[in-house]
RNA sequence: UAGGCAAAUCAGUCUAUCGCUGUUCGUCUUCGGAUGAAGAGAGGAAAGUCCGGGCAGUAUAGAGCAUCGUACUUCCUAACGGGAAGGUCUCAUAGAACCAAUUUUAUGGGAACAGAAAGUGCCGCAGAAAGGAAAACUACCUAGAGAAGUUCGCUUUUUUAGGAAAAGGUGAAAAGGUGAGGUAAGAGCUCACCGCGUUAUUGGUGACACUAACGGCAAGGUAAACCUUACGAACUGAAAGACCAAAUAUACCGAGGCUUGAGGGUUGCUCGCCCAAUCUCGGAGGGUAGGUUGAUGGAUCCUAUGUGUGAAUGUAGGACUAGAUAAAUGAUAGAUACAAAGUUGUUUAAUCAACAAUGGACACAGAACCCGGCUUAUGAUUUGCCUUUUAU
RNA sequence: UGGCCCAUGGUGUAACUGGCAACACGUCUGGUUUUGGUCCAGAAGAGUUUAGGUUCGAGCCCUAAUGGGCCAA
């Protein structure tokens, strides 16, 4: 198994994020909330994501990072069922992870939570594509 | 034991699993990359953005005014609003000179510390008076007039004119202080000492200091009020700038202009200067939204040594490649060094101490062109000084 | 990255050259009313975001910090 999570993944496009906050739909689990839509464009794995941690919420730099590492740290183990649910149907889609609880949380804990928000986004991607 | 101040050091280490971003080398390649190995990868403040400089672009024809900043002295520095050494003033504590005023010694702290005899403004309430010094509420003195008492000497009191600025009272502040003389009463009116000012000598690079003579004492405070003086400041800011690639609209509307100068630039203004015709300004629209560079070896750090009181600096030797860009250093598990408390054991009649084992913390905080400072946040250890409490 | 502004009772705002921190709404008490509202009378509630400094005296002047907001690209 491949636990590599590179630049691959990260969403970088401005028109594609645009697009995305313009046109998504949105999924909350709490701390998180996913908007994602399907996309056309050539990326080489599945899915692409963008993990927003707000400054509101967050004053320092520091613990802005700490908790995108950990989101970050959290997908690269546990995106497998989300890949291969994708590829089954041969989707490719975008999402954006948003960070909107406003305390830090232990790596477990966020973990665990990241596990059955992705399970419950997967579930709303594929009822989605069902009724298109 | 706790706190404060000053100075110094460190900001854990190792292993395993899975990862992130560059670099070098090898292999493969459809030349886009893929893959393997090696090695590298946040700070003392990276922070705040409070100053200064490098660097880059524009300008360079300047002058005046305005604006902004700085402000004891000398030095350090690329530069600074930073630092060093020194001077002066001031506060606290303790002591000395008989009280006071004032002076002085020691220790420790603080100072935006140029100018208030260039000008203007302000100084509420209180107070007679708050700025050219001025005035008489209580109280003092002299002279005139009146009243009452009388032992006919005078005493008390009212009022008028003047003297004086010493006492009381007000205030943050009433302008030299103490003592003596002097006087109707008083007063630097005079004298002594102290303070203050001016001038001069001497010492010091200088801020200033010492001494002497003179002045009789003016010149209240406020410049973190305007201001004056001296010095400094061209503007912009790496999203600057340079290059490559891609794309498109030399089109449309309005205003103005053609060397007799529209307009633009030059700091805010004035003058002056420069540019200026397929042009300038405004409107409405179209296209693009990538990459490379700038960009990490430097006013760098360490050691030795010379110079200097010191900040610094000369010489010699050695060391050092973070370079991301919706923004990289992580997560999990385990071991372990060092500090304190705690627990257990050994020793002991018991406690202390000692020894051994166990146990056991990481705060503040994340580079974004780069440096020098300042400020603020913060864990631990060591040294020195000061203060408080408790115990002996 | 660069630049600018603000902070005053529970809420929204005043306070001029430094000189007793004011107003409205709200709150509370009493009155009027059968009761409530309206109305009338009265009261409480702040030391001006925090810490220093200048000054006789600071909401105002200066310095630093904290929090909030805005602009350029």
């Amino acid at each position: 198994m491949n636990f590599s999570f590179g630049k691959e993944y990260k969403l970088c496009s401005h028109k594609q994020i645009e697009s995305l906050f313009k046109e998504g739909k949105k999924v909350r689990e709490f701390p998180f909330t996913f908007i994602f839509s399907t996309t056309e464009m050539e990326i080489k794995y599945p899915f692409q994501v963008l993990i927003s941690v707000s400054k509101r919420n967050f004053k320092h730099a520091h613990d802005r990072n700490y908790v995108k590492r950990c989101i970050r740290e959290a997908i690269r183990k546990n995106k497998f069922e989300l890949e291969s649910r994708l590829s089954e149907q041969n989707l490719k889609i975008v999402f954006a992870i948003i960070y909107t609880f406003n305390e830090r949380m232990d790596y477990v804990n966020l973990e665990q939570k990241l596990i059955k928000a992705l399970s419950k986004l997967t579930t709303q991607i594929s009822n989605t594509n069902d009724k298109s």
